[in-house]
DNA sequence: GCTTATAAACTAATATCGTTAGTTTTATAA
DNA sequence: TTATAAAACTAACGATATTAGTTTATAAGC
Protein backbone atom coordinates (compact mmCIF):
# COMPACT_ATOMS: atom_id res chain seq x y z
CA UNK A 1 0.00 0.00 0.00
CA UNK A 2 2.17 2.47 -0.90
CA UNK A 3 2.20 4.57 -4.37
CA UNK A 4 4.54 7.20 -5.76
CA UNK A 5 7.40 8.60 -4.43
CA UNK A 6 7.16 11.72 -6.37
CA UNK A 7 6.89 14.00 -3.53
CA UNK A 8 6.59 14.62 -0.03
CA UNK A 9 6.07 17.32 2.39
CA UNK A 10 9.85 17.90 3.22
CA UNK A 11 10.90 18.69 -0.16
CA UNK A 12 7.34 21.19 -0.71
CA UNK A 13 8.22 22.84 2.49
CA UNK A 14 11.80 23.51 1.78
CA UNK A 15 11.50 24.64 -2.16
CA UNK A 16 8.56 26.48 -0.38
CA UNK A 17 10.78 28.25 2.20
CA UNK A 18 13.37 28.66 -0.63
CA UNK A 19 11.25 30.92 -2.75
CA UNK A 20 10.15 32.66 0.13
CA UNK A 21 13.31 34.13 0.62
CA UNK A 22 14.20 34.56 -2.78
CA UNK A 23 10.60 36.17 -4.43
CA UNK A 24 9.25 37.27 -1.03
CA UNK A 25 6.36 35.13 0.90
CA UNK A 26 3.52 36.93 -1.11
CA UNK A 27 4.90 34.88 -3.93
CA UNK A 28 4.95 31.68 -2.68
CA UNK A 29 1.03 30.35 -4.07
CA UNK A 30 0.21 27.03 -4.93
CA UNK A 31 0.71 28.11 -8.86
CA UNK A 32 4.05 29.28 -8.17
CA UNK A 33 5.13 26.30 -5.92
CA UNK A 34 3.54 23.43 -7.52
CA UNK A 35 5.38 24.99 -11.29
CA UNK A 36 8.37 25.16 -8.95
CA UNK A 37 8.11 21.44 -8.22
CA UNK A 38 7.14 20.32 -11.46
CA UNK A 39 3.48 19.40 -10.98
CA UNK A 40 0.12 20.22 -11.37
CA UNK A 41 -1.27 22.58 -8.25
CA UNK A 42 -3.74 20.00 -7.17
CA UNK A 43 -1.79 17.93 -6.38
CA UNK A 44 -0.22 19.59 -3.73
CA UNK A 45 -3.22 18.84 -1.71
CA UNK A 46 -2.16 15.22 -1.26
CA UNK A 47 0.22 16.86 1.17
CA UNK A 48 -0.77 19.81 2.18
CA UNK A 49 -4.43 21.16 3.20
CA UNK A 50 -4.43 24.13 0.64
CA UNK A 51 -2.72 27.25 0.82
CA UNK A 52 -3.27 28.32 4.72
CA UNK A 53 -2.23 24.07 5.60
CA UNK A 54 1.25 25.27 3.53
CA UNK A 55 1.50 28.40 5.33
CA UNK A 56 1.32 26.69 8.65
CA UNK A 57 3.65 24.40 7.77
CA UNK A 58 5.74 27.25 7.02
CA UNK A 59 5.68 28.51 10.26
CA UNK A 60 6.32 25.46 11.85
CA UNK A 61 9.26 24.97 9.48
CA UNK A 62 10.54 28.88 10.67
CA UNK A 63 10.08 28.96 14.18
CA UNK A 64 11.82 25.19 14.51
CA UNK A 65 14.88 26.22 12.28
CA UNK A 66 14.92 30.03 13.92
CA UNK A 67 14.86 28.29 17.95
CA UNK A 68 17.52 25.79 17.07
CA UNK A 69 19.52 28.70 16.07
CA UNK A 70 19.47 30.42 19.34
CA UNK A 71 19.70 27.21 20.69
CA UNK A 72 23.23 26.85 19.30
CA UNK A 73 24.26 30.52 19.74
CA UNK A 74 23.33 30.23 23.49
CA UNK A 75 24.99 27.06 23.94
CA UNK A 76 28.14 27.68 26.38
CA UNK A 77 27.14 31.54 26.95
CA UNK A 78 26.48 33.14 29.67
CA UNK A 79 24.83 36.67 30.93
CA UNK A 80 25.45 39.81 28.54
CA UNK A 81 26.96 37.21 26.23
CA UNK A 82 24.62 34.96 25.82
CA UNK A 83 22.24 37.84 25.61
CA UNK A 84 23.74 39.63 22.87
CA UNK A 85 24.42 36.15 20.77
CA UNK A 86 20.72 35.22 20.63
CA UNK A 87 20.15 38.95 19.79
CA UNK A 88 22.42 38.58 16.68
CA UNK A 89 21.61 35.23 16.19
CA UNK A 90 17.58 36.48 16.02
CA UNK A 91 18.45 39.06 13.72
CA UNK A 92 20.60 36.84 11.75
CA UNK A 93 18.15 34.29 11.07
CA UNK A 94 15.45 36.84 9.88
CA UNK A 95 18.94 38.47 7.56
CA UNK A 96 19.23 35.24 6.43
CA UNK A 97 15.96 33.68 5.93
CA UNK A 98 13.51 36.49 5.06
CA UNK A 99 10.84 34.92 3.76
CA UNK A 100 10.71 32.19 6.10
CA UNK A 101 10.79 34.58 9.16
CA UNK A 102 7.86 36.65 7.70
CA UNK A 103 5.92 33.00 7.68
CA UNK A 104 7.07 32.79 11.44
CA UNK A 105 4.76 35.96 12.59
CA UNK A 106 1.28 34.90 12.65
CA UNK A 107 2.35 31.65 14.64
CA UNK A 108 0.49 32.50 17.86
CA UNK A 109 -3.54 33.05 16.76
CA UNK A 110 -3.37 30.02 15.00
CA UNK A 111 -4.94 26.82 16.27
CA UNK A 112 -2.54 24.49 15.45
CA UNK A 113 -1.14 22.69 18.57
CA UNK A 114 2.52 21.97 17.20
CA UNK A 115 2.71 25.06 15.99
CA UNK A 116 1.78 27.29 19.56
CA UNK A 117 3.67 24.75 21.03
CA UNK A 118 6.55 25.50 19.04
CA UNK A 119 6.49 29.27 19.81
CA UNK A 120 6.12 29.27 23.61
CA UNK A 121 9.57 26.84 23.56
CA UNK A 122 11.26 29.93 21.36
CA UNK A 123 10.09 32.18 24.39
CA UNK A 124 11.42 29.56 27.38
CA UNK A 125 14.37 30.02 25.99
CA UNK A 126 14.90 33.75 25.89
CA UNK A 127 13.30 33.55 29.10
CA UNK A 128 15.61 31.21 30.24
CA UNK A 129 18.69 33.03 28.96
CA UNK A 130 17.27 36.48 30.47
CA UNK A 131 16.91 34.55 33.74
CA UNK A 132 20.11 33.32 34.38
CA UNK A 133 21.72 36.80 33.02
CA UNK A 134 19.62 38.99 35.77
CA UNK A 135 18.26 37.31 38.53
CA UNK A 136 15.07 39.14 39.42
CA UNK A 137 11.52 38.80 39.91
CA UNK A 138 9.79 36.67 37.38
CA UNK A 139 7.67 39.20 36.25
CA UNK A 140 10.03 41.84 35.65
CA UNK A 141 11.80 39.32 33.71
CA UNK A 142 8.99 38.81 31.45
CA UNK A 143 8.22 42.58 30.90
CA UNK A 144 12.21 42.98 29.66
CA UNK A 145 12.07 39.56 27.27
CA UNK A 146 9.06 41.23 25.99
CA UNK A 147 11.08 44.68 25.79
CA UNK A 148 13.79 42.06 23.86
CA UNK A 149 11.33 40.66 21.40
CA UNK A 150 9.65 43.38 20.34
CA UNK A 151 13.19 44.78 19.62
CA UNK A 152 14.84 42.06 17.53
CA UNK A 153 11.42 41.81 15.87
CA UNK A 154 11.11 45.71 14.74
CA UNK A 155 14.41 45.58 14.34
CA UNK A 156 14.05 42.74 11.63
CA UNK A 157 11.09 44.17 10.29
CA UNK A 158 12.11 47.52 9.68
CA UNK A 159 15.91 46.94 8.49
CA UNK A 160 14.05 44.83 5.72
CA UNK A 161 11.29 47.21 5.10
CA UNK A 162 13.71 49.32 4.06
CA UNK A 163 12.89 51.75 7.27
CA UNK A 164 16.32 52.85 8.27
CA UNK A 165 17.45 55.03 5.82
CA UNK A 166 19.99 56.99 7.25
CA UNK A 167 23.79 56.14 6.48
CA UNK A 168 24.45 55.00 9.75
CA UNK A 169 25.72 50.70 10.11
CA UNK A 170 22.98 48.90 11.00
CA UNK A 171 24.88 46.43 13.08
CA UNK A 172 26.32 49.22 15.15
CA UNK A 173 23.08 49.67 16.11
CA UNK A 174 22.40 46.64 17.33
CA UNK A 175 25.61 46.70 19.77
CA UNK A 176 24.80 50.18 21.11
CA UNK A 177 20.68 49.67 21.69
CA UNK A 178 21.77 46.05 23.39
CA UNK A 179 24.21 47.60 25.52
CA UNK A 180 22.10 50.51 26.35
CA UNK A 181 19.09 48.07 27.51
CA UNK A 182 21.33 45.66 29.06
CA UNK A 183 23.05 48.61 31.12
CA UNK A 184 19.33 49.88 32.20
CA UNK A 185 18.38 46.48 33.46
CA UNK A 186 21.40 46.48 35.24
CA UNK A 187 21.21 49.99 36.82
CA UNK A 188 17.10 49.84 37.57
CA UNK A 189 17.05 45.79 38.77
CA UNK A 190 20.00 44.82 39.93
CA UNK A 191 21.66 48.14 41.80
CA UNK A 192 19.88 47.52 45.44
CA UNK B 1 -16.49 69.61 -17.53
CA UNK B 2 -17.16 67.65 -14.72
CA UNK B 3 -19.00 64.90 -14.15
CA UNK B 4 -20.90 62.57 -11.75
CA UNK B 5 -19.15 63.57 -8.45
CA UNK B 6 -20.36 60.01 -6.82
CA UNK B 7 -17.09 58.83 -5.28
CA UNK B 8 -13.56 60.46 -4.58
CA UNK B 9 -10.62 59.75 -3.20
CA UNK B 10 -11.03 60.70 0.31
CA UNK B 11 -14.47 58.41 0.43
CA UNK B 12 -12.72 55.32 -0.91
CA UNK B 13 -9.77 55.68 1.15
CA UNK B 14 -11.54 56.13 4.47
CA UNK B 15 -13.65 53.22 3.46
CA UNK B 16 -10.83 50.68 2.81
CA UNK B 17 -9.30 52.37 6.38
CA UNK B 18 -12.79 51.20 8.07
CA UNK B 19 -12.32 48.00 6.46
CA UNK B 20 -8.73 47.27 7.15
CA UNK B 21 -9.26 47.97 10.56
CA UNK B 22 -12.66 45.87 10.76
CA UNK B 23 -11.57 43.02 9.07
CA UNK B 24 -7.68 43.25 9.00
CA UNK B 25 -5.39 44.36 6.02
CA UNK B 26 -5.74 41.52 3.77
CA UNK B 27 -9.51 41.40 3.82
CA UNK B 28 -9.55 44.83 1.57
CA UNK B 29 -9.85 43.91 -2.32
CA UNK B 30 -11.18 45.68 -4.88
CA UNK B 31 -14.43 43.80 -4.79
CA UNK B 32 -15.08 44.05 -1.54
CA UNK B 33 -14.32 47.44 -1.49
CA UNK B 34 -16.53 48.43 -4.31
CA UNK B 35 -19.30 46.63 -2.83
CA UNK B 36 -19.03 48.60 0.54
CA UNK B 37 -19.04 51.52 -1.64
CA UNK B 38 -21.89 50.49 -3.72
CA UNK B 39 -19.81 50.32 -7.15
CA UNK B 40 -18.45 47.87 -9.36
CA UNK B 41 -15.06 47.22 -8.97
CA UNK B 42 -13.83 48.70 -12.18
CA UNK B 43 -14.97 51.53 -10.90
CA UNK B 44 -12.07 52.01 -8.56
CA UNK B 45 -10.06 52.84 -11.49
CA UNK B 46 -11.01 55.98 -12.16
CA UNK B 47 -9.37 56.91 -8.60
CA UNK B 48 -7.04 55.13 -8.14
CA UNK B 49 -4.20 52.78 -9.59
CA UNK B 50 -5.13 49.54 -9.10
CA UNK B 51 -5.07 47.29 -6.01
CA UNK B 52 -1.36 48.48 -5.24
CA UNK B 53 -2.12 52.12 -5.97
CA UNK B 54 -4.93 51.65 -3.27
CA UNK B 55 -2.41 50.39 -0.73
CA UNK B 56 -0.52 52.90 -1.30
CA UNK B 57 -2.29 55.80 -0.57
CA UNK B 58 -3.72 53.43 2.45
CA UNK B 59 -0.22 53.17 3.52
CA UNK B 60 0.10 57.37 3.02
CA UNK B 61 -3.42 58.07 4.86
CA UNK B 62 -1.87 55.93 7.81
CA UNK B 63 1.21 57.29 7.24
CA UNK B 64 0.01 60.91 8.14
CA UNK B 65 -2.26 59.84 10.74
CA UNK B 66 0.21 58.40 12.96
CA UNK B 67 2.54 61.26 12.58
CA UNK B 68 -0.16 63.68 13.45
CA UNK B 69 -1.06 61.64 16.67
CA UNK B 70 2.43 61.62 17.70
CA UNK B 71 3.33 64.76 16.91
CA UNK B 72 0.61 66.14 19.08
CA UNK B 73 1.41 63.99 21.79
CA UNK B 74 4.86 65.53 21.73
CA UNK B 75 3.43 68.87 21.64
CA UNK B 76 4.20 70.64 25.12
CA UNK B 77 5.88 67.87 26.62
CA UNK B 78 10.08 67.30 26.88
CA UNK B 79 12.54 64.64 28.19
CA UNK B 80 11.43 61.74 29.69
CA UNK B 81 7.86 62.73 29.34
CA UNK B 82 7.66 63.37 25.62
CA UNK B 83 9.57 60.26 24.67
CA UNK B 84 7.20 58.60 27.02
CA UNK B 85 4.13 60.26 25.15
CA UNK B 86 5.03 59.25 21.51
CA UNK B 87 5.72 55.86 22.41
CA UNK B 88 2.10 55.48 23.95
CA UNK B 89 0.99 57.07 21.24
CA UNK B 90 2.51 55.10 19.08
CA UNK B 91 0.89 51.72 20.12
CA UNK B 92 -2.28 53.33 20.63
CA UNK B 93 -2.32 54.28 16.94
CA UNK B 94 -1.83 50.77 16.36
CA UNK B 95 -3.91 49.63 18.49
CA UNK B 96 -7.19 51.70 17.54
CA UNK B 97 -5.93 51.34 14.08
CA UNK B 98 -4.61 47.41 13.62
CA UNK B 99 -5.12 47.36 10.03
CA UNK B 100 -4.34 50.90 8.76
CA UNK B 101 -1.26 50.64 10.93
CA UNK B 102 -0.30 47.51 9.31
CA UNK B 103 -0.85 49.40 5.54
CA UNK B 104 1.90 51.76 6.51
CA UNK B 105 4.62 49.25 6.47
CA UNK B 106 5.69 48.78 3.27
CA UNK B 107 5.92 52.39 3.09
CA UNK B 108 10.02 52.60 2.79
CA UNK B 109 11.02 50.74 -0.48
CA UNK B 110 7.96 52.43 -2.34
CA UNK B 111 8.98 54.54 -5.04
CA UNK B 112 6.31 57.05 -4.00
CA UNK B 113 8.18 60.18 -3.56
CA UNK B 114 5.30 61.60 -1.42
CA UNK B 115 5.35 58.29 0.89
CA UNK B 116 8.72 58.27 0.90
CA UNK B 117 8.63 62.08 2.86
CA UNK B 118 6.05 61.50 4.74
CA UNK B 119 7.74 58.23 6.09
CA UNK B 120 11.17 60.60 6.75
CA UNK B 121 9.21 63.56 8.34
CA UNK B 122 7.90 60.47 10.96
CA UNK B 123 11.45 59.48 11.77
CA UNK B 124 12.31 62.94 11.74
CA UNK B 125 9.87 63.64 14.50
CA UNK B 126 11.70 60.89 16.65
CA UNK B 127 15.02 62.17 16.32
CA UNK B 128 14.18 65.63 17.45
CA UNK B 129 11.89 64.39 20.93
CA UNK B 130 15.12 62.08 21.47
CA UNK B 131 17.64 64.74 20.53
CA UNK B 132 16.19 67.39 22.87
CA UNK B 133 15.76 65.05 25.99
CA UNK B 134 19.15 63.68 26.11
CA UNK B 135 21.69 65.74 24.21
CA UNK B 136 24.18 63.28 22.74
CA UNK B 137 26.05 62.68 19.47
CA UNK B 138 24.43 62.88 16.58
CA UNK B 139 25.47 59.53 15.53
CA UNK B 140 24.23 57.80 18.33
CA UNK B 141 21.09 59.74 18.59
CA UNK B 142 19.99 58.06 15.68
CA UNK B 143 20.94 54.24 16.84
CA UNK B 144 18.55 54.86 19.90
CA UNK B 145 15.63 56.23 17.96
CA UNK B 146 16.29 52.70 15.70
CA UNK B 147 16.12 51.12 18.93
CA UNK B 148 12.90 53.18 19.92
CA UNK B 149 11.26 52.57 16.82
CA UNK B 150 12.08 49.17 16.59
CA UNK B 151 10.63 48.23 19.57
CA UNK B 152 7.43 50.35 19.31
CA UNK B 153 7.29 48.55 15.90
CA UNK B 154 7.62 45.12 17.46
CA UNK B 155 5.68 45.68 20.21
CA UNK B 156 2.47 46.59 18.25
CA UNK B 157 3.19 43.69 15.83
CA UNK B 158 3.46 40.68 18.51
CA UNK B 159 0.61 42.48 20.60
CA UNK B 160 -1.36 42.16 17.71
CA UNK B 161 -0.56 38.97 16.57
CA UNK B 162 -1.38 37.42 20.09
CA UNK B 163 2.30 36.91 20.57
CA UNK B 164 2.31 37.88 24.67
CA UNK B 165 0.50 34.80 26.06
CA UNK B 166 1.88 35.13 29.53
CA UNK B 167 -0.83 36.46 32.06
CA UNK B 168 1.16 39.80 32.45
CA UNK B 169 -0.20 42.95 32.03
CA UNK B 170 0.94 44.80 28.72
CA UNK B 171 0.93 48.67 29.15
CA UNK B 172 3.11 47.91 32.34
CA UNK B 173 5.59 46.01 30.03
CA UNK B 174 5.53 49.47 28.07
CA UNK B 175 6.31 51.44 30.83
CA UNK B 176 9.12 49.30 32.13
CA UNK B 177 10.66 48.77 28.98
CA UNK B 178 10.13 52.50 27.76
CA UNK B 179 11.80 53.19 31.32
CA UNK B 180 14.73 50.80 31.33
CA UNK B 181 15.57 51.76 28.21
CA UNK B 182 15.68 55.96 29.22
CA UNK B 183 17.59 54.53 32.44
CA UNK B 184 20.23 53.01 30.15
CA UNK B 185 20.68 55.98 28.07
CA UNK B 186 21.23 58.40 30.85
CA UNK B 187 23.97 56.15 32.12
CA UNK B 188 25.79 55.17 29.54
CA UNK B 189 25.63 58.61 27.25
CA UNK B 190 25.11 61.03 29.94
CA UNK B 191 27.46 59.77 33.01
CA UNK B 192 30.67 61.54 32.11
C1' DG C 1 -32.38 76.73 -21.94
C1' DC C 2 -30.06 73.76 -25.18
C1' DT C 3 -26.04 71.54 -26.68
C1' DT C 4 -21.78 69.40 -25.97
C1' DA C 5 -17.62 67.82 -23.90
C1' DT C 6 -15.76 65.15 -20.23
C1' DA C 7 -15.07 62.29 -16.57
C1' DA C 8 -17.35 58.74 -13.93
C1' DA C 9 -19.58 54.53 -13.80
C1' DC C 10 -20.90 50.75 -16.30
C1' DT C 11 -20.81 45.97 -18.96
C1' DA C 12 -18.16 42.42 -21.00
C1' DA C 13 -14.25 39.77 -21.24
C1' DT C 14 -9.67 37.67 -19.92
C1' DA C 15 -6.01 35.72 -17.02
C1' DT C 16 -4.74 33.92 -12.68
C1' DC C 17 -5.71 32.22 -8.29
C1' DG C 18 -7.46 28.50 -4.90
C1' DT C 19 -10.26 24.74 -4.50
C1' DT C 20 -13.25 20.51 -5.33
C1' DA C 21 -14.71 16.36 -7.78
C1' DG C 22 -13.71 12.65 -10.22
C1' DT C 23 -10.32 9.88 -13.08
C1' DT C 24 -5.97 7.76 -14.12
C1' DT C 25 -1.67 5.89 -12.86
C1' DT C 26 1.80 3.37 -10.44
C1' DA C 27 4.37 1.42 -6.61
C1' DT C 28 3.88 -1.90 -3.28
C1' DA C 29 1.63 -5.69 -0.66
C1' DA C 30 -0.60 -9.99 -1.05
C1' DT D 1 0.71 -11.88 -11.11
C1' DT D 2 -2.93 -9.30 -9.20
C1' DA D 3 -5.20 -6.03 -6.26
C1' DT D 4 -5.05 -2.00 -3.50
C1' DA D 5 -4.24 2.50 -2.17
C1' DA D 6 -2.15 6.75 -2.48
C1' DA D 7 -0.43 10.15 -5.58
C1' DA D 8 -0.89 12.80 -9.57
C1' DC D 9 -3.81 14.08 -13.05
C1' DT D 10 -7.79 16.64 -15.86
C1' DA D 11 -11.87 19.34 -15.73
C1' DA D 12 -14.55 22.67 -13.76
C1' DC D 13 -16.11 26.58 -10.60
C1' DG D 14 -15.99 30.82 -8.04
C1' DA D 15 -13.42 34.82 -6.83
C1' DT D 16 -10.00 37.98 -7.91
C1' DA D 17 -7.61 41.96 -10.54
C1' DT D 18 -7.43 44.12 -14.68
C1' DT D 19 -8.36 45.98 -19.53
C1' DA D 20 -11.27 47.61 -23.33
C1' DG D 21 -15.01 49.71 -24.82
C1' DT D 22 -19.75 51.73 -23.90
C1' DT D 23 -23.12 54.46 -21.54
C1' DT D 24 -24.44 58.26 -18.69
C1' DA D 25 -24.77 62.33 -16.06
C1' DT D 26 -22.98 66.75 -14.93
C1' DA D 27 -21.20 71.15 -15.80
C1' DA D 28 -19.53 74.52 -19.04
C1' DG D 29 -20.30 77.27 -23.29
C1' DC D 30 -23.33 79.26 -26.46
Amino acid sequence: MSPRIGLDLQTIIRKAAELADKSGLESVTLASLSQELGVRSPSLYNHVDGLSGLKEELSLYGLKSLHDKLLRAAAGRSGDDAVFAIGLAYIGFAREHPGLYEATLPAQHSENAELIRTSEELIKLIIQVMQLAFEMKQEDTIHLVRGFRSFMHGFATLERSGGFGLPVNLDESIQVVLQTYLTGIRVKFQSQ
